[in-house]
DNA sequence: TAAAATTTTTAGATTTGTCTAAATATATTT
DNA sequence: AAATATATTTAGACAAATCTAAAAATTTTA
């Protein structure tokens, strides 16, 4: 299906909403959009024509099987550039969503499906959120925290959760990025530091108060 | 200066044109974007007003320097996502432009000046058109067939202009793309044929006709 | 449950980019 | 140079996406 820029950002942000609570309504969505009540009504009418969302006027709506996938695809999109801005170009967490913003309306199958397979099909972007695949799935990868890996097992850095200038810092010296093999060697009780291990790098310690905001997920 | 995707297509295509042409009259632009004269005057207007452009009622028009320079900049968008297509995502050069058409719009600099660091600065595009660099400088750089270059020397390959199936699967074999570094070690009189040597691979021999429809730049 | 408050929708405008058809200017031909 | 042909612009309309203000429906409250 064909949908405008304008289309596809009510429909991506119609799934980040009825996420979390059962029914959207108008004005939270207006919120969430940053626009006018007046604007999500008239949208909502064409979504309804074109089939994409179960829509009762005064009662809320809801993305239907075909919306959801349409959303799904989009989010797909927007993620896989996410990742590409961070673990390619190495640009900053808080800088790419505007940018992958406008990238994930280029709507190429063949290009997302080559993006995909260059950056080696991953399931956990940036942020640390799940990248569905090409048929919509949502993979289910549970995320830990580094200090809570088991020893001598290799895992991939998915997200950090403290993105301050220091912490950006402390891992541009470790060579920790986005996508990195990372194992812990050793864990000491004391103070919670971990000997860790990055593919082709030396071994290293870093505090527990840095494995804590760093997050694996294992496969 | 902020323009919208469709001022973007008209400077870019009117750039395109008074290239060729001293000036540029409406109606072969309207045949250039396949729309109407009509549109192309009523556009005319806005980039005037918007002094992107030299523009006398009935008499032709042309981009003055400021419009010129955002010419450039979309240009430099369009080729280096092009040259990052094949070069990153291995697509074929023909699928290649109407994604990039798309992706020029996303007008973020450090986007680009970043896609353009990584890709190592490329001078030129896959289809062998000069990239202007960060300044709106067009690169000089002469393109040589690969049986003119001389022996010995590497320089990069930066075109083929037979795009047959039988080329790109000889190129394939070879493992000669764009940006492959190569040199040419010995010519044989007798037909043409070349012993060449790609960068981190054995030397082999390809024959003068394949030479031919290989071009390279040198620095 | 009736009044007040809130939410949602409708009505009517606006902007951008496009179109067709008609009008106007320029160029060509005889 | 008048008639004809071509190129360009204007006038008026339309679709998409937005807005404000007013109307209508729903919910809350007293």
């Amino acid at each position: 299906m064909k949908l405008s820029e304008s289309e596809e950002n009510y429909i991506k942000s119609i799934y980040n909403l009825q996420e979390k609570t059962e029914k959207v309504n108008t004005n939270s969505l207006a919120k969430y959009l940053n626009t006018s009540a007046a604007s999500i009504t008239d949208m909502l009418k064409k979504l309804k024509f074109k089939k994409l969302l179960e829509y009762k006027k005064y009662y809320g709506f809801r993305l239907n099987e075909s919306g959801k996938k349409e959303a799904l695809k989009i989010i797909r999109r927007h993620r896989l550039w996410e990742f590409f801005l961070v673990a390619k170009l190495g640009m900053e967490w808080e800088k790419v969503h505007d940018i992958a913003e406008e990238l994930e309306h280029v709507s190429s199958t063949e290009l997302i499906e080559k993006l995909d397979h260059y950056l080696g099909k991953p399931k956990i972007d940036p942020h640390g959120d799940p990248i569905p695949d090409d048929k919509g799935n949502m993979p289910v990868l549970k995320q830990i925290a580094l200090n809570d890996l088991q020893l001598k097992h290799y895992a991939v850095v998915s997200s950090v959760s403290n993105q301050s200038p220091e912490m950006i810092e402390m891992l541009n010296h470790y060579n920790i990025g986005i996508g990195s093999q990372i194992k812990v060697l050793r864990s000491f009780g004391f103070d919670g530091s971990l000997e860790i291990k990055l593919a082709r790098k030396p071994e290293c310690i870093i505090s527990g108060i840095a494995a804590k905001n760093i997050f694996v997920y294992d496969n």
